[in-house]
RNA sequence: GCGCCGUUAGCUCAGUUGGUUAGAGCAGGGGACUUUUAAUCCCAAGGUCCUGGGUUCGAAUCCCAGACGGCGCACCA
């Protein structure tokens, strides 16, 4: 049999060798004797250094103690390594060099090795759901000259050739949108969107992003297809639907709690909403019940307020919340019921968002308005507001149909898949200073 | 951006109230050993104590500034 791999750890005896070769399935000791391999092939596998990369010829042994061996025929210096891998033992654990050095990190620890086989398991579970049920996989563009479908401020480039001004995309929803106009029907982007903003456990400024969109559908649709998705990725990455999560237990299998977010406001902080229409008025509220309510927030941030601060930090167990306010939600449908609210949904999990949905947006002149309303928004200062995109609009004037869309953040699934609390911890080579 | 904490050998870490020449294990170098399991034993080597100032007779140690990192906050509809 032959094996090739890195070597990790040697113990040499004189005229024999025991050498523990890994590779990505495991670790397989060779031993080589000076009778069976020769003076040369011994002092090669002798003088080799920990880290170097191996390649060895024999038959699968047992050895006295018992461990299935491979006795060595013949052995092959395939790359030398200059550098010393990090402690066998002790492994790696400083931060900067795990993350700058993923490699090491990589070859310090099965443990991280299998973190990230598991990411890229839960992504093709994600694909693999989404094409069975007949959605096509699209590229949109990334450098864009009208950022949009997000709040946030975007990064900016420069292209030479045609002297303007490009943006690195927020989101795909406007490209995607276009799309469905297009007839598409169903389609989806599995891909990288950037945001210029600071990092935190679970922020980096780029990171992977999954959108559909489901002519035909709606949020209700699109949240009965989410609790499928993400339980077929839990499957895919892990093998069942119960994950571990920070010592507990989150259960993914469907039907997730479902609730109104004005509900879901209330039950936490006892405010409720909706009876304090006007920014002044909710701001009393919320510091009447301990929260934090900047001065000059609107409306719509002093929701978000009461959610980030009240009631996310609680919803360990997934919950799609329902039912948003209008201005939160500038390309989702309102509803017919209550047209303060529209058609939206985030879902949450494990205290964090990771999930956002809606019924589109698919009246042209409505649209026009809710842009309208981001103007002022960014005229009074808001540099998250995302401009106009007239383009856009005379794509929605072709006519979209009712459509479901989604957007699933995956590095997050990804994190709550494998228990890691970091969104560092699982993206190779996350953002660093420098 | 703000606050707290950290940075000593390739890796993991010690380092006393500020006191002579900054240590250990592993890795790497030399040697012994033909069934080891973090093999063992002997020898030698290995340092911008993050950087720059300052205090002091004397600084890895105290002070200031900076770099980088971690955590928290802010930001993130």
């Amino acid at each position: 049999m032959i094996i090739a791999g890195r070597l990790v750890a040697r113990r040499g005896q004189g005229k024999t060798v025991f050498a523990d070769v890994e590779d990505r399935s495991g670790t397989v000791q060779a031993w080589a004797t000076l009778d069976r391999l020769g003076d040369d092939g011994l002092s090669l596998l002798a003088g080799a250094h920990l880290g170097d990369i191996i390649g060895v010829r024999g038959t699968v042994v047992r050895t006295r103690r018992g461990e299935i061996s491979v006795a060595v025929d013949s052995v092959e210096m395939l790359a030398k390594a200059l550098r010393p891998p990090p402690d066998r033992h002790a492994g790696l654990t400083d931060p900067e060099t795990r993350y700058r050095q993923r490699y090491l990190d990589l070859m310090a620890s099965e443990d991280v090795r299998s973190q990230f086989v598991m990411r890229a398991r839960a992504i093709s579970g994600v694909r693999r759901f989404l094409d069975s049920r007949g959605f096509i996989e699209v590229e949109t563009p990334a450098l864009q000259p009208i950022y949009g479908g997000a709040a946030a401020r975007p990064f900016v480039t420069h292209h030479n050739e045609q002297g303007r001004e490009l943006f690195l995309r927020i989101a795909t929803e406007l490209y995607l949108k276009r799309c469905i106009v297009g007839g598409l029907e169903k389609v989806y982007e599995l891909g990288k969107d950037f945001r210029n903003e600071g990092v935190s456990f679970k922020h980096n400024p780029e990171f992977t992003m999954l959108e559909t969109y489901e002519a035909y559908a709606d949020y209700e649709d699109v949240a009965a297809m989410l609790e499928e998705m993400v339980s077929a990725a839990a499957v895919e990455a892990t093998g069942g639907m119960k994950v571990p999560w920070k010592g507990g237990e989150i259960d993914l299998t469907p039907p997730w709690r479902r609730v109104r977010l004005t509900d879901a406001l209330e039950e936490t902080s006892g405010i409720d909403v909706l009876a304090h229409p006007d920014p002044d008025s909710l701001r009393a509220a919320m510091r009447a019940a301990g929260l934090d309510a900047p001065d000059t927030a609107p409306w719509s941030k002093l929701v978000d307020g009461i959610l980030s601060q009240s009631l996310e930090p609680t919803l360990i167990q997934p919950t799609i919340l329902l039912d948003y306010p209008l201005e939160l939600s500038p390309f989702a449908k309102r509803r017919e019921d209550d047209p303060r609210l529209v058609e939206r949904f985030e879902a949450f999990c494990a205290g964090m968002e990771i999930a956002n949905a809606f019924s589109e947006l698919n009246d042209p002149d409505d649209q026009r308005e809710r842009f309208a309303m981001l103007q002022a928004d960014r005229a009074a200062g808001d540099d998250e507001a995302q401009p106009a995109d007239e383009d856009f609009l005379t794509a929605l004037e072709h006519g979209m149909p009712p459509t479901g869309g989604l957007g699933l953040g995956i590095d997050r699934l990804v994190m709550l898949l494998t228990d890691r609390h970091s969104i560092r911890e699982v993206i190779l080579f996350p953002a660093m200073r420098n």
